[in-house]
DNA sequence: GCATATCCGACCAATTTAGTCGGATATGCT
DNA sequence: AGCATATCCGACTAAATTGGTCGGATATGC
């Protein structure tokens, strides 16, 4: 029940997109938020192939968002980088009684995802 | 973002002692559950500092809940099995720019322990 | 006093997470 | 064209966490 450093530190990337505008290129981000370079630059692509970010090659290049920040909801970035998706794994079970817990982590599921949707991108730039 | 083991396992034997009403042992539980014996051990001895359930030695011994089963959360239980309670540790901070992930955080930690707040143990054993 | 329990701490193996490295590829600029 | 500056990509390693084990101490019922 702990949110990883990857997706810790690219909520923090997202947000320093959002506020920047242009674009702006990992060095740049990974010198700001202090973040280590190349686990910053895996990040980004895991962003990028979720289709959030998109990259502009060679010199003066770095990222941009795709949507705008009011479209990008923290959810959709917890769940590009995060990849232990599933609260649980259910390997619905070679145990003698039924389960119930499964509900349990179902609905906790749920909401989680619920609370996180809620929460643009946009609001995060105060 | 995920349940652990010991969480999914402590859940169900919760369930499992709510339904016996008597004291009955980790062996026992363990050979309904399908849980491994020595490991089951260890959550026990964690509900039981967390006062969830209480100990009886010797002979015919075991565990009971302290309390109603109405009144035991899940969140409860997750709490008190759950070793990175936080969602993220907040080493505030020496970053350049001001956090406002953390709020994010804040907010995911809060709907979260509400969410598991609702459902008691005695939800689960219909 | 013995069988049956919990209790307790150290220990270990597997997995996951965090981070590194080397190099390929794409692009802007002079 | 050629160089500097970027992203891209995969393999690799180190540290931390998780899941699980073992040996023995302690408490209790019969
Ligand atoms: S949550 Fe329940 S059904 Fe799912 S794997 Fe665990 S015991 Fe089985
Ligand atoms: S969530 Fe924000 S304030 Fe907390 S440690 Fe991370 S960057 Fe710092």
């Amino acid at each position: 029940m702990k949110i990883s450093k990857r997706a810790e530190y690219g909520l923090m990337a997202m947000v320093c997109l959002t506020k920047n505008k242009k674009t702006i290129s990992i060095r740049e981000i990974s010198n700001i938020e202090v973040i280590p370079y190349e686990f910053l630059a895996k990040i980004f692509a895991k962003l990028e192939s979720a289709k959030l970010v998109k990259a502009k090659h060679g010199a003066n290049g770095g990222y941009v968002l795709t949507k705008a920040s009011n479209k990008i909801s923290v959810n959709d970035i917890i769940s590009a980088l995060e990849g232990n998706k599933k609260t649980v794994d259910c390997v619905c079970c070679q145990r003698k009684t039924k389960c119930l817990a499964k509900d349990v982590w179902a609905k906790l599921e749920k909401s989680l995802n619920k609370t996180l949707e809620q929460v643009k991108l946009s609001d995060l730039i105060k």
